[in-house]
RNA sequence: GGCGCUGUACCCAAGUGGCUUAAGGGGAAGGUCUGCAAAACCUUUAUUCGUCGGUUCGAAUCCGACCGGCGCCUCCA
C-alpha cells in the first residue's frame, strides 16, 4: 500500500485514488521568463519520480504541468530584452522542453498555458464574484480571503498572526492586506486581454485553479510543487478552486524541499543560481537525477561539487552492471534454470517506494541487487540466459523505468562507425603488444585512450572499452 | 512576533519505540583477480545517533530543557 505524506493533513496517508486505476496529478511548472535552474530541476525530477512510480504501480496517470507564460516577470524580461512578452515566453518554453528532455523527464500529458485559458480564468473569477468571494475595484479583481473559511489550512497559518507581523505591502484599494489579485488591469504598454472588468491579465494564482479544473476536474488526486509554494500560491489555489466550485480541491498535497548551494540559499545576489542547461554540460543528466534521488524529496538538499562527483562515481556501478549484463546476453548464453531470487528485490523496491516515495531507500535496494548479481556472476553457476534477462529486466524496470538513472542508448548511437572501427583497431594493436609482452606500448595505448575519455578493461573474453563521456 | 523543519561515521544519507548492539553511496585501508591496471568480489572504517535529563521492560526513534543549522510568513521550485 502506497503511503504519501500530505501537507494538508500533516500525516502520511494511504494513497486511495478518487477513480482507480486513474490518477490525476497537477505539478506546478515554470514561469517561462528564464532558463530554469537546478533547484527547479529537483522539483521537476521528483514529480517525474512520483509519476513514474505510479505508472510502475499500475495506475493510469494523467499528469499536467502548467507553463506560466504571462506575468510580471515575463513583462519585465520582455522590456529588458526589448522584445514582446510572447517572444520571451516562446523562447523559454522551447528551452524548458529541451532541458527537461535532457533530464529524462517524461513529457507531461498536458502542458496547459495561462494565455491559452483566458476564458476559463475569466469564468472562474466570475464564479468567485458571484459567490461573494471576490470584488472588483477599478478594473482589478481581488479575492477576499476573509470570505473563505478554510484560508490558511494548507500552510497552517492563522490569518490574524499573518497580519500582525505582516510585511505585506499596504494597498489602499484592497479590503484586507492579504487579499490577492485575480485579475490585474493593464497599465499602458502592457499586454492585455479583454474581460468584463476591462483590459487586463490574470493574477498569478488563478491560472492553476482554472487549468487544473479544466483538465483534471474540480477534485483531483495529487498536487505537487516546491515547498516555497505552500504559501501563498497553493493556499490561494485552494481558496480559488474551492471557493468557485464548492468542492474539495486536490486530495493530496506534496511539497519538495529546497536546494541549497554549498549550504547557502540560491539567490541572484549571491551569484549562485545555476541553470540546468549549464550544469548538464558539466555533469551527466543521470548523475543529476541520481544526486536528487539520493535524498528524500521533502528534505532540503545541499548541492556541492563533491556530492555530484560522489554521485557520478556511485552511478558507475549501476551502469557497469547494465553493460555487463547486456554484453553477456549478446554472447548468447545457454538457457536453463537459475537460482537467483529476483522477487525479493522487487518486493524490497516496492516497500521502499511505497513508503512516501523513499527514493534513497529504493536506491539502496538497487545497490544491494547489484552486489548480489555481481557476486552471483563471480561465482559462475547457472549463468543462463534467463538469469541475465531477469537481471536486465530488474534494472530496466527500476533503475531506468522509475529512477531514470541508467545511461541512455543515445550516446552510443551517436558514435560514428569510423570512430568505433578506430578504437577497435587500437584495442587490437594493444592486444598484440601484450602478447609480445611489450607492456610499455600496451600501457601507452591504454593511458592515451584514457585521456580521451575511454577506459580499457581487460576481461577473460578480451579487451573492452567504455566511454566516460 | 507567528508557523514549521532539522542535527546519524571523514563526506552524503536512510532508519522515527524491539526485525537495526544503525541501510546504501562516496572516500580511506588491507586482500583476491591481473604483466600492471580497470571492473568485480571479500575484509576493515558509528557499542553509537548535537548535549543533558525524563518516560519505558526496551529509545537514534517519545517528552522536556539547552546548544547549533535552516525554511516560510514578500516574488521564488
Amino acid at each position: 500500500m502506497l503511503k504519501i505524506y500530505n501537507t494538508l493533513t500533516r500525516k502520511k496517508e494511504d494513497f486511495i485514488p478518487l477513480n482507480p486505476p486513474a490518477v490525476t496529478i497537477y505539478s506546478c511548472g515554470p514561469t517561462v521568463y528564464d532558463y530554469f535552474h537546478i533547484g527547479n530541476a529537483r522539483s521537476f525530477v521528483m514529480s517525474d519520480i512520483v509519476r513514474r512510480y505510479l505508472i510502475y504501480s499500475g495506475y493510469k496517470v494523467k499528469f499536467a504541468m502548467n507553463l506560466t507564460d504571462i506575468d510580471d516577470k515575463i513583462i519585465n524580461k520582455a522590456n529588458a530584452m526589448g522584445i514582446d512578452s510572447k517572444e520571451v515566453a516562446k523562447k523559454f518554453s522551447d528551452a524548458f522542453f529541451e532541458d527537461i528532455d535532457k533530464l529524462g523527464l517524461l513529457r507531461a500529458d498536458i502542458n496547459p498555458r495561462a494565455t491559452e485559458h483566458i476564458p476559463e480564468i475569466i469564468a472562474m473569477i466570475e464564479a468567485l464574484i458571484k459567490n461573494g468571494k471576490a470584488y472588483e475595484v477599478n478594473g482589478d479583481v481581488f479575492y477576499e480571503i476573509r470570505k473563505f473559511d478554510g484560508y490558511g489550512k494548507l500552510s497552517g497559518k492563522n490569518i490574524d498572526n499573518l497580519e500582525s507581523g505582516s510585511r505585506v505591502e499596504v494597498n489602499e484599494i484592497k479590503r484586507d492586506p492579504l487579499d490577492f489579485a485575480l485579475w490585474k488591469s493593464a497599465k499602458p504598454g502592457e499586454p492585455f486581454w479583454e474581460s468584463p472588468w476591462g483590459k487586463g491579465r490574470p493574477g498569478w494564482h488563478i491560472e492553476c485553479s482554472a487549468m487544473s479544473c479544466k483538465h483534471l476536474g474540480d477534485t483531483f488526486d495529487i498536487h505537487c510543487g516546491g515547498s516555497d509554494l505552500i504559501f501563498p500560491h497553493h493556499e490561494n489555489e485552494i481558496a480559488q478552486s474551492e471557493g468557485a466550485t464548492g468542492k474539495p480541491f486536490a486530495k493530496i498535497w506534496m511539497h519538495f524541499g529546497f536546494l541549497n548551494i554549498d549550504n547557502e540559499k540560491m539567490s541572484k545576489s549571491l551569484g549562485n543560481v545555476f541553470n540546468l542547461r549549464d550544469m548538464v554540460k558539466k555533469y551527466k543528466p543521470e548523475t543529476l537525477r541520481f544526486f536528487y534521488e539520493q535524498t528524500h524529496y521533502a528534505s532540503s538538499l545541499n548541492f556541492t561539487a563533491e556530492a555530484l562527483e560522489s554521485a557520478d562515481r556511485g552511478l558507475e556501478k549501476v551502469n557497469n552492471l547494465f553493460d555487463t549484463v547486456k554484453s553477456a546476453l549478446a554472447g548468447k548464453p545457454d538457457s536453463g534454470a537459475h537460482s537467483f531470487d529476483f522477487e525479493k528485490s522487487y518486493i524490497a523496491f516496492k516497500e521502499a517506494m511505497d513508503d512516501d516515495f523513499n527514493s534513497p531507500k529504493a536506491i539502496a535496494v538497487v545497490f544491494d541487487f547489484i552486489k548480489e548479481v555481481n557476486t552471483y556472476i563471480a561465482n559462475g553457476d547457472n549463468l543462463t540466459r534467463e538469469f541475465y534477462e531477469g537481471a536486465l529486466e530488474f534494472l530496466k524496470k527500476t533503475a531506468d523505468g522509475v529512477l531514470g538513472i541508467l545511461r541512455t542508448e543515445k550516446v552510443e548511437n551517436s558514435d560514428s562507425g569510423l570512430e568505433e572501427e578506430l578504437i577497435q583497431l587500437l584495442l587490437k594493436l594493444r592486444v598484440d603488444a601484450k602478447l609480445e609482452k611489450n607492456y610499455a606500448l600496451s600501457d601507452k595505448i591504454r593511458n592515451e585512450l584514457l585521456t580521451l575519455g575511454i577506459t580499457i578493461q581487460d576481461t577473460k573474453e578480451g579487451s573492452t572499452y567504455k566511454k566516460n563521456r
